[in-house]
RNA sequence: GGCGUCGUACCCAAGUGGUCCAAGGGAGCAGUUUGCAAAACUGUCAUUCGCCGGUUCGAAUCCGGCCGACGCCUCCA
């Protein structure tokens, strides 16, 4: 079965079909390094992670590239007011950025370019672009890009110029374009730059915002390729403009399928800091978030609608994932004697029938939930046979090569734990049930929870919710 | 002004003409089980899909109007 994606290009879902059979070339946008990166952020590169995950459970050889945008307007400015080295700032929020990926989960990309370590080919597509006739040079040294040169101006954003209402920001801009709309492919050196400048053919200055994006996918993934992905907010401009570059700079096709996200919005509202409603991973997971938890709150909504985060969703994502960690802890406990094979059960057809319908996440956890509900009671009813038990522990792996949300840091009981437990056993023989609950209540109280067996035995479990 | 998205139970969220007198998750309630719990399971939880009209044998799904939330139109995931 073929997957389909909802094409921004061509505003409908499309068969995906790779340049080369087996492979997929993708572009993500990343994170302009000058602040640390927010939930909103996150959700976007979680949406890319799926993305790559089911491509590589697909199996295709996935070569991704995410850019780090380590110069722009407000870097410059904050290098400014801080009086740090645009390197040094930069260095800092990109580590906060791994760090978070990491902790999330996020398979890393293959390549993590910086813009400021691609200026030169920056330079030669400028250079191309001026000499295929579609860039002038403006008054004061700035190179810019024509729009009324290139014909499929505005088709990923649908946008119609001609007949576009020039807004009081646009009006007001700079006076040296010739069209309102033109934008900057380089900037010339301005007095606030300070010491931010590279030499080009142009003199002094910086590359614009979408230059980089199309120099690096060229550069690390070829003049045309598979995939190219960002948040809605970045149709228009930046991926409209990138297309208009690529292609008159290489006069040919750019990127084959453009998919975008949905912005993430918190209680409703869009996030920002002045509504109190911003949230950082950290802030995140010192609230007791795990990585599970908010993977699991991040892709259970579709991709391209807006889904409302809540810190009060904190104990249903809780929940959801113990309820997942402990069913394959219980099928594992069963395997032991079973034979390894790598069939799959039924539902595992319906995960993948929902997951190749544009990635349609909640049909793919809802398809794994009833199966689990199904499972879980055959084991109840030791109705569960030994070839059951293997498939169903296969499928988990598949489901969690997608969705990673079993638990995989080791939760290592401490002895005084275990001691406090067994001396419950022994209360629970002797039938002294003060005494058993007053354990349960102490072991409790230093974070785990003890779950009996009838009778005799026990399970310990971390407590995942404070 | 132009382009576009969304409104489904207490909360979250699929479904976009009949198999839906509407998935799945969380919360609640009742039960099985348990020394009691927890976990797991079972049952219950929208005669209805923002409102009003229309098309159709048939609409949450298509069309029109209205109400409400939101995005983009050179900062933005």
């Amino acid at each position: 079965m073929p997957i389909k994606f909802y094409n921004t290009l061509t505003k409908q879902k499309d068969e995906f079909q790779p340049i080369r059979k087996g492979e997929v070339k993708l572009y993500t946008c990343g994170p302009t390094v000058y602040d640390t990166a927010h939930i909103g952020n996150f959700r976007t590169f979680l949406f890319e992670d799926l993305l790559k995950r089911y491509l590589i459970l697909k199996g295709y050889q996935v070569t991704h590239v995410m850019n780090l945008t380590d110069v722009d307007d407000k870097t410059i400015l904050r290098c400014n007011s801080d009086h740090i080295s645009i390197h040094d700032l930069t260095e800092k929020y990109i580590k906060l950025f791994f760090d978070d990926l990491h902790r999330l989960k996020i398979i890393p990309a293959d390549f993590y370019p910086k813009a400021t370590e691609h200026v030169p080919e920056m330079i030669d597509m400028v250079k191309k672009l001026i000499d295929n006739g579609y860039a002038y040079k403006s008054e004061d040294n700035s190179i810019y890009f024509n729009i009324k040169k290139f014909e499929k101006y505005g088709k990923l954003a649908n946008l119609n110029f001609a007949e576009q209402k020039t807004t009081q920001r646009i009006a007001t801009d700079d006076y040296s374009k010739d069209h309102p709309q033109d934008f900057v492919l380089w900037k010339a050196w301005k007095k606030e730059d300070g010491k931010v400048y590279w030499e080009s053919p142009w003199g002094k200055g910086r590359p614009g915002w979408h230059i980089e994006c199309s120099a690096m996918s060229n550069k690390y993934l070829g003049e045309n390729f598979d995939i190219h992905c960002g948040g809605v907010d970045n149709i228009f401009p930046h991926h409209e403009n990138e297309i208009a570059q690529s292609e008159c700079a290489n006069n040919k096709p750019f990127v084959n399928y453009w998919l975008h996200s949905e912005h993430l919005l918190v209680d409703g509202r869009k996030m920002s800091k002045s509504a109190g409603n911003f949230y950082k991973i950290s802030d995140l997971t010192d609230m007791g978030f795990t990585p599970e938890a908010l993977r699991y709150l991040l892709l259970s909504g579709h991709y391209r609608t807006n889904i409302n985060f809540s810190v009060d969703k904190k104990h249903e994502a809780l929940k959801v994932i113990q309820r997942i960690n402990d069913f394959y802890k219980r099928l594992l406990d069963l395997s032991s004697n079973c034979n390894k094979t790598d069939e799959l059960p039924e539902a595992y057809n319906l995960f993948i029938k929902a997951l190749d319908d544009d990635l349609n996440t909640p049909e793919a956890l809802a398809v794994f939930f009833e199966w689990m509900r199904n499972t879980n009671a055959h084991i109840d009813n030791n109705i569960l046979s030994d070839k059951d038990i293997i498939y169903a522990i296969n499928f988990i792996d598949e489901v969690n090569v997608v969705f990673d949300l079993l638990i995989s840091r080791g939760f290592r009981i401490p002895t005084k734990i275990v001691d406090l437990a067994n001396q419950r056993q022994t209360a629970r023989i002797n039938k002294d049930w003060i005494k058993a609950d007053s354990i349960r209540d102490q072991i409790l109280k230093l974070g785990w929870i003890i779950e009996d067996a009838p009778h005799i035995g026990y399970k310990l479990k971390s407590v995942l919710e404070k």
